[in-house]
RNA sequence: GCGUCGGUGGCAGAGUGGUCAAUUGCAUUUGACUGUAAAUCAAACGGCUUCGGCCUACGUAGGUUCGAAUCCUACCCGGCGCACCA
């Protein structure tokens, strides 16, 4: 086979793989990837308020990682400014220089995560950037009161105690934290004034807009539709034209299959800037461990890419049987014809739905921990819960003799409340693995061992 | 701005003076069955308790009453309708 062939056969399964849509109408995009990938740049959007990475954004950033590898460069676009806006306080206010660090510190734990499947490391492949970079206006900056500044012009000229809150200092301020400059190394700042807005406003039509589906939907129920949700496909358009404006271009956009039409409305808005429109690819959704929902942090339904691989593995056992086909073509790297036969087999019975979740477990824990610990995850699991034995790493707590065994599982957080450990005490849910005694008092006091609350809690108790 | 309806436990949503820690559904927890799956069945689901009770909760603050989620007053927030608009 030749060295062609290998790549197209790869960014086939790329374009095809767990994709919801893809969106290349003149097939730019597939050319350019398969002729000079090393100039693709790839903008993906992150919320800056969800630092916390799960199986579900794994999705994407497995994909991107994949794009990395044939040459591609990853830009993150945090959606700070407009994150401010659908913020319903509405009272956050903009501190440039506050935000800044908070956005690294934020953005630092994010890439570390990112890390583990991304190149964050290397410029040319890697790059994030935050949409207040061009749509803040100078007059936006409030500096904490009574901040002062220094200027030093270029001719070593000092100019001390500027007001931060001058239209100087302000001016200052502004200079200095715009990434476009510091960062993409740009000499002139773009920057989108109500002007520009409207102008690129001008372009849009009501029903262009009310296309997109939740929008119909709203209005056929007869509910709200506020203006600021209609402008935000408008606003993330935008953005794809300044990372095209910063970065030389901004070939396609990553996300969910719920982003479709607002990644969509970025072509519209790049095309009337004359700028290359990007391609779309829209990823289907992982559902969660509940198997209905997508996977998301507030419904409590996701496997986290940190998560400990003993967890991690005990979190992918427990999704349902319909879900084992979807998590194989999205969380692993099994081929899609393997794929359809586990599929295939799960359904007709040829396969067991346990021994597929398991090589599904083991292979998604290799991934992000290694085939060891995956291994090991396995034993355990095996060992905790086919055989009922007594897990390893259980978690250690020390104890005085006369302490009562309520206090010290509450005082661990193992149990919420003395209620609710009276009510799993009358359930029969607590249990010494080593004696196989049911705890049946309120009162008893720890006795030595190791003790299982519920299926999945355990705790070891040591007498000091 | 005027009118009107409403704000209840993680969510949805009953309750309109005492029997209300508050019907019900979803979610959650536990037990049974299993493959720690789903489905199903059973139970629990504010906190503390010497198991008698006690304390805290129905937007916020007051008031009426022996007694308030329920009535009154003010305020805050939201839906809907009407009007107005540089």
């Amino acid at each position: 086979m030749s060295k062609t062939t290998t790549n197209k056969d790869k960014i086939n399964e790329i374009l095809t793989r767990g994709v919801g849509e893809f969106i290349d109408p003149e097939g730019i995009f597939r050319k350019k990837l398969e002729t000079s990938p090393e100039k693709i740049v790839i903008k993906f959007g992150v919320d800056p308020t969800r630092p916390d990475i799960h199986l579900g954004h794994a999705v994407v950033f497995r994909k991107l990682r994949q794009l990395q590898d044939i040459g591609c460069k990853v830009v993150f676009l945090i959606g700070d400014y407009t994150g401010q806006i659908g913020d319903p306080t509405g009272k956050s206010k903009v501190r440039p220089e506050l935000e800044q660090t908070e956005i690294e510190n934020n953005m630092k734990t994010f890439t570390d995560q990112v890390g583990k499947i991304l190149n964050t490391k290397n410029k040319n492949l890697f790059s994030w950037i935050r949409n207040s970079d061009w749509f803040t206006a100078i007059t936006d900056i409030i500096a904490p009161v009574g901040q002062k500044l220094e200027w030093v012009s270029p001719s070593k000229i000092k100019i001390s105690n500027i007001n931060a809150n001058s239209s100087f200092g302000k001016l200052l301020i502004f200079e200095k934290t715009r990434m476009q400059i510091n960062e993409a190394k740009k000499k002139e700042l773009l920057v989108i004034t109500l002007r520009s807005f409207l102008w690129s406003l001008k372009h849009i039509t009501h029903s262009r807009l009310i296309e997109r589906d939740m929008f119909k939907n709203r209005i056929k129920n007869g509910e709200e539709l506020y203006l600021h949700e209609m402008m935000y496909p408008v606003l993330q358009g935008i953005d794809s034209f300044a990372i095209s404006h910063i970065y030389g271009s901004c070939d396609i956009e990553v996300g969910g299959t719920d982003q479709t039409f607002n990644m969509l409305m970025g072509r519209d808005i790049m095309k009337m800037n004359k700028k290359e429109p990007q391609a779309v690819l829209a990823f289907k959704l992982l559902e969660g461990t509940d198997g209905k929902e997508k996977m998301s942090k507030s419904l409590d339904n996701y496997i986290g890419i940190t998560d400990e691989p003993i967890d991690m593995y005990g979190k992918i056992m427990s999704i349902p049987d319909s879900s084992i086909g979807n998590y194989f073509e999205l969380c692993t790297f099994t081929t899609l014809k393997e794929v359809e036969n586990i599929r295939k087999g799960v359904i007709n019975g040829s396969i067991h739905p346990k021994e597929a979740k398991m090589d599904l477990a083991k292979q998604v824990v290799s991934i992000y921990h290694g085939e060891k610990e995956a291994k090991q995850a396995q034993d355990n699991w095996e060992k905790t819960f086919s055989k009922k034995e007594i897990p390893e790493n259980v978690l250690e707590i020390k104890a005085n003799k006369e302490d009562l065994l309520v206090d010290v599982l509450l005082k661990n957080k193992i149990v919420e409340s003395k209620t609710d450990f009276r009510r799993l005490i009358d359930n029969g849910a607590i249990t010494n693995m080593e004696t196989e005694i049911k705890v049946a008092s309120h009162t008893d006091r720890v006795v030595s061992g190791t003790y299982r609350i519920g299926k999945k809690r355990f705790c070891k108790i040591n007498i000091k």
